[in-house]
DNA sequence: CAGGTATATGACCTACCAAGTATATACTTG
DNA sequence: CAAGTATATACTTGGTAGGTCATATACCTG
């Protein structure tokens, strides 16, 4: 799994990391939570803590994951290039950038 | 593939997805801008297509394929909750929402 | 230190996906 | 309409990710 995308594709994974987003929380709270088997949400963590996405704390037993912005700003940056295609002043703009490079008068002969 | 974080979760599609960001392209573009077999390509699109990331244009034999910006949007959206984490003026507003929802005083028994 | 609680990991199975190859379909032009 | 060009699709196959079950590890408390 080597992106940051293909991590997030997978719904668990979503599910934990919104969690996460409003406040740091046990494995045992995330199994509650989202009703999912222990080991699997130990997986999904090691996954994501492994990309980056979260990190752990020690509060005796339990494991508190938290999560790291890191890889969720890549995303964030990744998109960039597209906002203009739905940001409000795009008219011009999209005018400008969405044609062919040279802009042919017609379609010729190929390639 | 239900979700639009699978779809971009490849990476050839995030590929393509870029460079129609920046202008639309037909088939063949893509296969040699992208070096990739024109089957593969044309399967990548009916997945970009069924989910709502691209739309094609009939040209003669071809098809010319842009950006719809709606799936990209929902992404964007989702990232919203995130954003605090990489905001300049996170300091207060994250110890306010980063921390255990009752504030229990201590750590006690379990659940 | 024994029993309990919390989390991590390994083995196994299954489902799905992406790439390739071959072929079908569609449109164009002489 | 025949030959060529552009794109789509069916089929097969290898790889891999995620789930469960069982077990290991770590820490805490009496």
């Amino acid at each position: 799994m080597e992106s940051s995308f293909g991590i997030i594709a997978e719904p668990n994974r979503r599910a934990i990391l919104s969690l996460l987003a409003s406040s740091e929380q046990s494995v045992s709270d995330i199994e509650h939570r989202l009703r999912m088997s222990q080991p699997s949400v130990s997986k999904h963590l090691r996954v994501l803590r492994d990309a980056g996405f979260v990190e752990a704390r020690i509060d005796a037993q339990r494991r508190v994951y938290r999560i790291r912005p890191e890889p969720l700003k890549e995303l964030d940056a990744w998109l960039a290039p597209f906002r203009r295609y739905w940001s409000v002043h795009l008219d011009a703009l999209e005018r400008h950038l969405d044609r062919p490079e040279k802009a042919p008068p017609k379609r010729r002969k190929k390639r």
